[in-house]
DNA sequence: TAGGGGCTTTCTGTATACAAGTCTAGATTA
DNA sequence: TAATCTAGACTTGTATACAGAAAGCCCCTA
């Protein structure tokens, strides 16, 4: 391991990096996660990466089956839908709350990180509009002022985050869309519009996984469900 | 360990058991899990049980600090509240999308298990009361479609049962003012009434909450925050 | 008597060894 | 040739050993 951090466990540190690459995408849905490879790669013996593993399954980024291992979380169709259905109504919720009880520290800095993002969109820098974009969400989460809600909502983002990744390359126009959704999102919670606030980001949410599944066809995340891949 | 199952391993026995302990507040919140003490008891080694303490670590039924153990998860008032708005919120959800979407053979089942619900109520049966309320609230997940959002709800319910666990018994009358709020829901599913469904469902998640709330003053979950117990 | 510092004990974190199940590839047979 | 069975390697599950960090305790001091 090269970065030492003494707060926290080896194991955690393996977890934060294996959710990394998931959520990267650099670990393909459906890639093996061999324990001795891990921790060859890791630098690491097994019960850190064992520990890890057993973290991430927690979080459903990883799917374990006793004694055969684990591997990157497999979403076929049918779950991509439930997972986008119940992220979008998480979501909208947080963005409702978020229009009752935000603060006014709180929707400045939602209303700066909004405009920042739609400069990005409007340059066309999709890596600038994708980090943005997730501090915009994170920033309505934290403004609903409800701990497990926020917790929840990031946690689905995580697990549907390798099926969105690269559609901002694949779609050209989408950015922009998705940046004029989020303006009726932040205008509404400015207002202090709970209704528009939840309605708007439902839209939002349905847009995306709309955009998912176009672009998905059924390839991806079902496809991989038997063929287990390499790790690279 | 004397249930020997060989398609489970035995990190995920341990796991199971753990939790019921917990969710009957066998284990109270706050106590101090030892891994050497509970290997001792479950008659396994250390490993199984790291394994499964880290499992249940993910769905925050118990707590972890790095290099100062697991404890049964403590939830302060404000985590509490948080806990019952988000869980009432997604319970609700899952009963307005269960009155849009449930099919024939479940709303009968769904009906069927009211009336058993209510029997028990009329009867002052606790036990069974208790029962066929989780059998009623996990058939309204069910109805739903959307395995997602089921086991959000299922494990939002997991983690507020040590703290709604006995109010039937200190509350005599609990029981008859969730029957009838039952009823309503009940009522709303059979109807397809989507709205009704969730504003009773809602309603009956902010008694329970308030239940809760005005039974456990202060003690109970913020009070074992900072001096944990030792295992029964 | 109260507070602080150092020591000891205990527990966790990590590594490694062993057991047992799974998967693969090759041989055998129909 | 295709299917099945078997033997081997490989991987995971479990147990144990060792090192290092917390926590508790006692003694010392003010």
């Amino acid at each position: 391991m090269d970065t030492i951090d003494k707060t926290k466990t080896l194991a955690e540190s393996v977890a934060d990096r294996l959710a990394e690459e998931i959520i990267r995408r650099q670990l393909a849905p459906g890639t093996r996660l061999d324990e001795v490879s891990l921790a060859a790669r890791f630098g690491v013996s097994r019960s850190p990466v064992r520990d890890a593993l057993r973290l991430l399954a927690g979080t459903r980024l990883v799917d374990h089956r006793p004694r055969r291992g684990f591997c990157v979380a497999i979403v076929d169709q049918d779950e991509l839908k439930d997972l986008f259905e119940a992220a979008g109504e998480v979501e909208a919720l947080c963005a409702k709350l978020c229009a009752l009880r935000a603060g006014a520290a709180e929707r400045k800095r939602i209303e700066i990180v909004h405009q920042s993002t739609s400069a990005a969109a409007a340059a066309g820098d999709t890596t600038i509009y994708a980090t943005l974009n997730e501090q915009l969400h994170q920033l309505i989460y934290a403004g609903a002022r409800n701990r497990t809600l926020a917790e929840l909502a990031l946690n689905m983002r995580r697990r549907l985050a390798p099926f969105r990744a690269r559609l901002f390359f694949s779609t050209d126009n989408r950015m922009q869309g998705s940046n004029v959704e989020h303006d009726a999102i932040v205008r509404a919670i400015l207002a202090r519009d709970a209704d528009a606030a939840a309605h708007a980001m439902l839209e939002h949410s349905a847009q995306a996984a709309m955009n998912v599944r176009t672009h998905l066809p059924r390839d991806e995340a079902g496809a991989s469900l038997k063929e287990d891949r390499e790790v690279a």
